[in-house]
Formats: structure tokens, C-alpha cells, sequence
RNA sequence: GCUCCCGUGGUGUAGACCGGUCAAGCAUUAGGGACUCUCAAUCCCUCGACGCGGGUUCAAAUCCCGCCGGGAGCACCA
């Protein structure tokens, strides 16, 4: 029989491959790679992508990570988050290397608008701004386009020493008037600000770079092998190219992968700042919110949305999150450490009557060894349940208290009938809490809130992540009193 | 309008470069069942996809063409 000769063949295999991202094309030598948020707020569900999967590569190949803040924009940029940033890193585990802030780097970028202009591959133009658009999508310069670069490297010196005012001048770098790809032509470098305050550079500086421009020089000083982007940037990464091109650099292997549709989630900083701010919102970790410190007090463990991208990997096409797939992660997570309490929502209260001394002992864990909770109860006590199981109660039907008892539903009160586990499968099973529960309110993440009872014994075990039974998982709080914030069922 | 990219079940993904082993795998969701105690976990079962139409070929999810559909960009934002 087979059973002799190869047991292991019958034997059901559950093996399932762990998912892995595809291996990074062109590898030679030492991986770097860079992270590049913008400090307009803290991270949320979707930023952590970039951040995961460049973490997974560089930590593949033995690489670097840099986390280069963008801050180039000032009219876009909060000082609380540059820290908040890097929290929201290290709680995902994300592992960087290195911090590079564009704010410090305005020379830098100065010194090669420089040299660009003397290799007559940038210009600075005083058209009109509307004027300069129209003219490049018909392809056609602007009249100062093709003037000596002494003009340029003149009025350059100009921008630079508050000459011209806010939106007088501009620094534009050359590509190909006549490229197909309107976006691709002629693209502005900097740009002049004036009367704006830079939270870590204050006036010092009125020109400041625009994104295509210090990106594509960063990508190079830091000497990135490889570069992870949403495909939006694409026809950023073609603009880029003309820089490097021009400097003869070598190229970083560009990989773009889809948009992603968070549906059902609250995003947008501008939104919510203005949310807390007006009160609508309790901060930035609101459970109503996407934020990742919003997804931390839910209790979605950081190492479920490092699993959730990897599932979701790297392609071009666009995709949609599904917050389903993340719980599951989360779930098979968590499940093995919550420990199990019940939660009575819309609490009823009942007498129970019983001819016996009743107690109940109850695993902390089905599956695991916690230890065990214990209440002593009595012949006559009260319990809640939860209103809507009273409701379908029908009168003298049997049903259990789980890890309680067998009970007749009497109209009334709730009468002992035995405690016949047989039974188990036959009738219904609800669950309970003692009278002498504590109040207990969970925040849902569609901005409800359930409030009810708790069993007594949370105070002694409960804090972070348990689950209530037919409820779902919950992340406590306790400080004097207890709160819940909801993570999924 | 112009330029570019992409189309495998509800969701994500594997397979596509190098046609056959794919009447399409995995995960999740949904439905059902098992389990001496949850609407959880575990185990089992079921439903469910190659956008459409041609072509090449003995053979196409895989190659070619057309169509349809979706997306990105065309900012002195990132």
C-alpha cells in the first residue's frame, strides 16, 4: 500500500510558497537606492509602498537606502514632518541608511544650473509665462531662448540676487522643442519665491529648484543604481534624462510601477490637516483616517502591509487596494497573540437563576496556552448580553452562555439547564459578560462608536491587540478607562 | 487634442520574453461543511478569470493586426 511505501505522499502538503518580488534587472555591485518623500505630512498606507519595496530590494542585495527628503517646495512643507516621517519608517522597519534633506543641498543644485547654462543646455527666460506654454506646444521657442549663455549665466546671477521678482524669470532647461511629447519639451528648473518663509532655511534662499531638477541631480550624487517610482513620474524620468544625458551620467535602472486606488480611506494631507485643525478630526492618528499612525492604533501590525506589497509586487498596471487582503494579513498576524475577552455591545441585562453554584473558566486563547480567566458567579446573578441576542431569543429555548452553561430562556430570566457540551453543535451559542463589567467604548473606522461592557479580567491582560469575540479585533487602551479602536473582524 | 503605458476571477498575483505540460496555479473574498464551546483560527468542499474580433500555427492566455476599455502626463507641485 501506498501508506507503506511513501506515507509522505498522502500526506496533505500545505506548502505555500511565500510570494517574492522579481529580482531588480541590472545588477552590478552594490544596490543603492533612495526613498523620497516629501515632508508635507506623515506617511499613510499609500507612501508605504515605495517605502516597503525599496526596503525589501536593498535589504535582498546587501544595498543602501537613502531616505531623501524633498523639500523643495516650501509652500508645501510642515517641520513636525520631517521626524514623523522617519517614525512612520522605523515602525514599518524600514531600514535607511542614510538622510539627505534637499533644503541643505541649494548650492549643489546652483552649481550645476551653473554649468548647465555655460553648456548652453538651460536658459533663463523673462517671457511671458502663458506665452512661453503656447509657444512650446507649437513647438516653437521663446525669442531668448537660443541668446548667448553669457546672457543667461547673467540673468542667472540676477534670479539669484533678487533682481527679478516672483514669477519674472525662470530657469528652464533645453530638451527638444520638436519632441513628440509635449510634456517632454523644454521644462522649468527653478523658479523664484520671494516673501516665502522655508521652515529650515527661512529667506535665506529665493530660488529654489523644482523637482525635476534637483531629483535628477540627487539620483546621480548619491549614485543610485536603481529607482522605484510610481508610473506617474514616467514622463519625469524622461525629462530627468536630458540632465543626465548632458552631464554624460550614468543612469539608474528605472522601475515604475502602477497606481494604486484607495477607496474608503481618507488620504489627502491638505484634508486632513485642515480637519484637525477644525476640530472634525482628532489628529493625525484619527482611525477614520489612512494614515499609518491611524493604522498603527488600529492595530494593523507593520509587518502586514510589508506582506500586503510584496502580494501586490511591482507591475505598470494600475491596481486597487483592497483593504480585505490587508486584514487577512493582519489577521494571521495577530490571531496567534489576541487574547479572546467578550465585549457586550447595546448590553441587556438579565437575572439568571440556577439550583448550583455556577463559575466560569475561561482559555484566554482557544489555540494557545495564556492561562485563564475566572468568575465566580453563583445561584443568583445578573449577566448582559447583547440586545440583539435577546431579541432573537425565543421563548424556552435552549441555548449556551459560552464557557458558561445551558440555559432556558423563560420570557424573563435566564434559568441553568446543565452544562452538556454535546450540545454544542446543536444549539446557539452566544456570549456574555458578569455585572460587575467595566464600560468599554471601540472607535470604528467609519467614525462610529460601539459602546457596551467588558469583562473585568481586561484590566488585568487586556492593552493591545485582542480580540472580542463575535466582534472582531480590537486595539485597547487602558488608562482609567477602556477604549478600543477597531481593526477589522 | 498630443505623447506614452497597460488590460488573467470581486481583489491581488503566477504563467506571456523562450507558443503545447494552462479545460489556467496561489492568496484573499463569498457560499457550504467539519471542529466539546466565537460571526476568530484550523481543516475540507464549492462558485468565480485569460477585454472583444480576426490572423499565423497541428497547437495561442502566450506571437501578429484591428477594435474596445482603463490609466498617466502635457504645472514656475512632488
Amino acid at each position: 500500500m501506498l501508506l507503506d511505501i511513501a506515507p509522505e505522499m498522502l500526506e496533505k502538503r500545505k506548502i505555500v510558497e511565500k510570494k517574492v518580488l522579481p529580482d531588480l534587472p541590472d545588477v552590478q555591485g552594490k544596490v543603492v537606492m533612495r526613498m523620497a518623500p516629501s515632508p508635507s505630512g506623515p506617511l499613510h498606507i499609500g507612501h508605504s509602498r515605495m517605502a516597503i519595496l525599496n526596503d525589501e530590494y536593498t535589504k535582498r542585495y546587501g544595498g543602501r537606502l537613502i531616505l531623501r527628503i524633498e523639500d523643495t517646495n516650501p509652500l508645501n512643507v510642515e517641520n513636525y514632518a520631517y521626524d514623523m516621517i522617519k517614525e512612520d519608517l522605523e515602525w514599518l522597519d524600514v531600514k535607511f541608511h542614510e538622510v539627505v534633506i534637499q533644503s541643505d543641498r541649494f548650492n549643489v543644485y546652483y552649481d550645476y544650473a551653473r554649468r548647465l547654462l555655460e553648456m548652453g543646455k538651460a536658459y533663463v527666460t523673462l517671457c511671458d509665462e502663458k506665452e512661453w506654454r503656447k509657444l512650446k506646444l507649437s513647438r516653437k521657442p521663446c525669442p531668448d531662448r537660443d541668446l548667448d549663455p553669457s546672457v543667461h549665466l547673467e540673468r542667472w546671477d540676477g534670479m539669484l540676487s533678487g533682481k527679478y521678482g516672483n514669477r519674472e524669470a525662470v530657469y528652464v532647461v533645453k530638451t527638444d522643442l520638436n519632441h513628440p511629447n509635449p510634456a517632454i519639451r523644454d521644462w522649468a528648473a527653478f523658479r523664484i519665491l520671494r516673501r516665502v518663509r522655508h521652515p529650515r532655511t527661512g529667506e535665506k534662499y529665493i530660488v529654489y529648484p523644482l523637482m525635476n531638477f534637483s531629483v535628477a541631480i540627487d539620483d546621480h550624487d548619491l549614485g543610485l543604481t536603481h529607482v522605484l517610482r510610481g508610473k506617474d513620474h514616467i514622463n519625469n524620468t524622461y525629462r530627468q534624462l536630458y540632465i543626465f544625458d548632458y552631464f554624460g551620467w550614468k543612469k539608474p535602472v528605472y522601475i515604475h510601477y502602477g497606481k494604486v486606488r484607495i477607496e474608503n480611506s481618507i488620504l489627502k494631507t491638505s484634508l486632513i490637516k485642515k480637519g484637525i485643525k477644525e476640530g472634525s478630526f482628532t489628529g493625525w492618528d484619527d482611525v477614520r483616517l489612512g494614515t499609518l499612525l491611524a493604522l498603527r492604533k488600529r492595530g494593523i501590525s507593520p509587518e502586514a502591509i510589508r506582506r500586503y506589497w510584496i502580494d501586490a509586487g511591482l507591475k505598470e498596471v494600475d491596481i486597487v487596494f483592497s483593504w480585505e487582503n490587508l486584514y487577512a494579513y493582519n489577521r494571521s498576524i495577530i490571531d496567534p497573540q489576541a487574547k479572546r475577552f467578550f465585549f457586550v455591545w447595546e448590553p441587556v441585562k438579565l437575572g439568571v437563576v440556577s439550583e448550583t453554584d455556577l463559575s466560569a473558566t475561561i482559555p484566554l486563547h482557544p489555540n494557545v496556552d495564556m492561562g485563564k480567566k475566572f468568575y465566580p458567579l453563583g445561584r443568583n446573578f445578573n449577566v448582559y448580553i447583547t440586545s440583539q441576542d435577546l431579541k432573537d431569543l425565543r421563548e424556552n429555548e435552549i441555548f449556551r452562555l459560552k464557557d458558561l452553561g445551558n440555559f432556558r430562556f423563560n420570557g424573563k430570566e435566564l434559568i441553568f439547564e446543565n452544562n452538556d457540551l454535546s450540545l454544542i453543535r446543536k444549539i446557539r451559542i452566544i456570549h456574555w459578560v458578569p455585572e460587575n463589567s467595566v464600560p468599554c467604548s471601540v472607535f470604528m473606522p467609519d467614525g462610529s462608536e460601539k459602546s457596551g461592557l467588558v469583562e473585568p479580567e481586561i484590566l488585568k491582560y487586556g492593552r493591545g491587540v485582542v480580540q472580542f469575540e463575535r466582534f472582531g479585533y480590537v486595539n485597547v487602551f487602558i488608562n482609567g478607562e477602556v477604549r478600543g479602536y477597531f481593526a477589522h473582524s
